[in-house]
DNA sequence: CTGTTAGCGCTTTCAG
DNA sequence: CTGAAAGCGCTAACAG
């Protein structure tokens, strides 16, 4: 052993270039093939082959080339996940549930964001060939979402967009139309009767549904719909449309937690009080919900868990092959209603005089 | 053409299996050299080569095996990212930073988290050989940074792990000692005399250093530490403890935000004024900080720039190659005080009685 | 049980 | 300007 050379010290090769299963063969004095049957553990091995084999990756510090082996298995054990967006709450909860699940499968994930422009939705989709074994796809926009199952040609492809309309396609959704209806349901439970909307994007389908489903759950009254974006700031402007209205509402129901959010800081502003003149739901339950004063009522949605289910279905996809049982289900989240003190009841609401001079985190 | 294959309706070949280099040039009638050309841009090509060639890519929906390229270019254009952790805002903004600055230069981003663990972050490490030009590593603790740095070989790793010595790394680190003297200093501006410092996780790097940097920045007192784990909740119980020492503290130096804001939360509870009574700063600047009542004073760490900077340095150190100048410094991130109502001055605080019947968001 | 060998899909000399 | 052929590192028959 040549211990001049520095890492040849403590027992290494010098790592000037990585080694190769040839160089792990050679040093073993044995064949390639055997080496990767000790890596893989696959056939039985006699003993001293294994060590003598085992000893050398020790040595040369050999690592598998994954590129390498991925292209003559075609199995990469690595799942893409295309995002609209990196921002926000939803999407790191997102990627930590789906983090969760493939780890458990030992599969990697890798991820992408498109900006929510269908043509680098494509672009990215199109990048991913070779590198995964199949495809998450999240996009607020149908088409962007068909399409780039369409392209994934044979590769399998999750789709969750937020449209139950998947027809055909393997998707897990958000019921938002049902969950709209319960939030619409919940706020004239507790005596409102003059219920606004302040929707999400335009041409976000979720936004749609959801603004669809709000309209659909009204009694006694047209729809009030004010357009948002899903920011904190939006939802603070809508807010703020609402009082210069001649007939105010007496209930907000936001497309997300940080527009009602928005809302409830424009209300205070305005010295409008939440829950008494105005009551406020949200949606998806962010942990910021249950911090603000007054605590906001929302819909919940486990977000990593749908992250972790969208994972474990595409595995299952992916281990039935090309010809498994052909799915074309679309699995439903529904949102769970979690009361909290933003939409107190009407009546009770002015009693709620608890240590006003406390300052409310 | 055959057109009672479905797909060749719409002109494109039925796609039973994905296109090769040589189905594409099969098709074109040249060689999957000249294929390779036009798709690299690489040579001079004659028009009418290029011309099929595009179409032939066209019809049959060819998309190049990245996989296979890297093997044979060395090369992958993704760059490895190794968090502790994926929960919280930190690292979801970190992400968001780094996938941008990835995008900008054409990189994929492959991300995985060691859930804190040193074996976890080798395994992590070596499961990404031959997927990545180069890696980003984020660990708590040195030695699993640094051995980490190790056992990547010849691949270039850039650290961020919060440590300042990582001599002979290239690396970006938070200046946490400065951050935490500055912090102290504030809070001594402002009239306090007596500062408390809620500490991060026992272990962690940055914990550490922070609760060094405290101690050595006061004056004319003891340090006061109470431990934490970076949790809201710890924060809470942290303070719960401060409240009941004989000697209450008139400030409280977290060691970041989210325990900064459970500390508030207590104190409220506790009937104790901030900033009155007692002044909070916080560490890292979230988002949440400036929504809360009073809002926070914090140092505020710009994340996504901090990830783009990680980013763009290993970008860097991939073009350069092995034989590069050795880059070996350590970029440091200096946090900037920001200063809210958390700490405004004791003289000038009773003052500020500013609509007590708001209901602060 | 172990070695040989033919690819996986692509890039890249090296000759035409 | 273009084609043939040699790998990149690994796995998986197929023989021994």
């Amino acid at each position: 052993m040549d211990v001049s050379t520095p890492s040849a010290v403590n027992g290494h090769a010098p790592a000037a270039k990585a080694a190769t299963i040839r160089d792990v063969a050679e040093r073993a004095q044995v064949s390639v093939a055997s080496v990767s049957r000790v890596l893989n553990g696959s056939d039985a091995i006699t003993e001293s082959t294994r060590r003598r084999v085992l000893d050398a990756v020790e040595y040369l510090r050999y690592v598998p080339h994954v590129g390498a082996r991925s292209l003559s298995t075609s199995r990469t054990d690595t799942i893409g996940v295309i995002l609209p967006d990196l921002y926000g709450e939803f999407f790191s909860e997102l990627i930590r549930g789906m983090d969760l699940a493939a780890r458990a499968h030992g599969k990697h994930l890798i991820v992408s964001s498109s900006h929510g422009d269908t043509e680098e939705t494509l672009a990215a989709l199109r990048s991913m060939r070779g590198r995964v074994d199949g495809m998450i796809v999240l996009s607020p926009h149908l088409r962007a979402a068909n399409l780039a199952a369409d392209v994934a040609g044979r590769m399998p492809v999750v789709l969750m967009n937020g449209g139950l309309d998947e027809a055909g396609r393997p998707s897990i959704a958000i019921d938002n139309h049902g969950a709209a209806v319960t939030a619409v349901e919940h706020l004239r439970a507790t005596g409102r009767r003059r219920i606004a909307h302040i929707r999400g994007a335009a041409g976000n389908l979720e936004a749609d549904i959801r603004a669809e489903g709000y309209a659909s759950a009204l009694v006694d009254q047209e729809p009030i719909i004010v357009e948002g974006d899903f920011t904190q700031a939006a939802g603070h402007r809508a807010a703020t449309r609402l009082l210069a209205l001649d007939q105010r509402p007496d209930a907000v129901f936001a497309a997300n937690d940080m527009m009602a959010l928005g809302a409830m800081l424009a209300f205070q502003e305005a010295g409008v009080r939440c829950p008494e003149d105005v009551a406020v739901i949200g949606f998806d339950d962010v942990p910021l919900a249950a911090l603000v004063r007054p605590t906001l009522t929302t819909l919940r949605v486990n977000i990593a868990e749908m992250g972790r289910r969208g994972v474990e279905r595409l595995i299952g996809l992916v281990q039935a092959g090309p010809n498994g049982a052909p799915d074309s289900a679309c699995e439903i989240v529904r949102p769970l209603l979690v009361e909290r003190q933003s939409t107190a009841a009407a009546e009770t609401a002015g009693s709620t005089t608890v240590n006003p001079t406390a300052q409310p985190l």
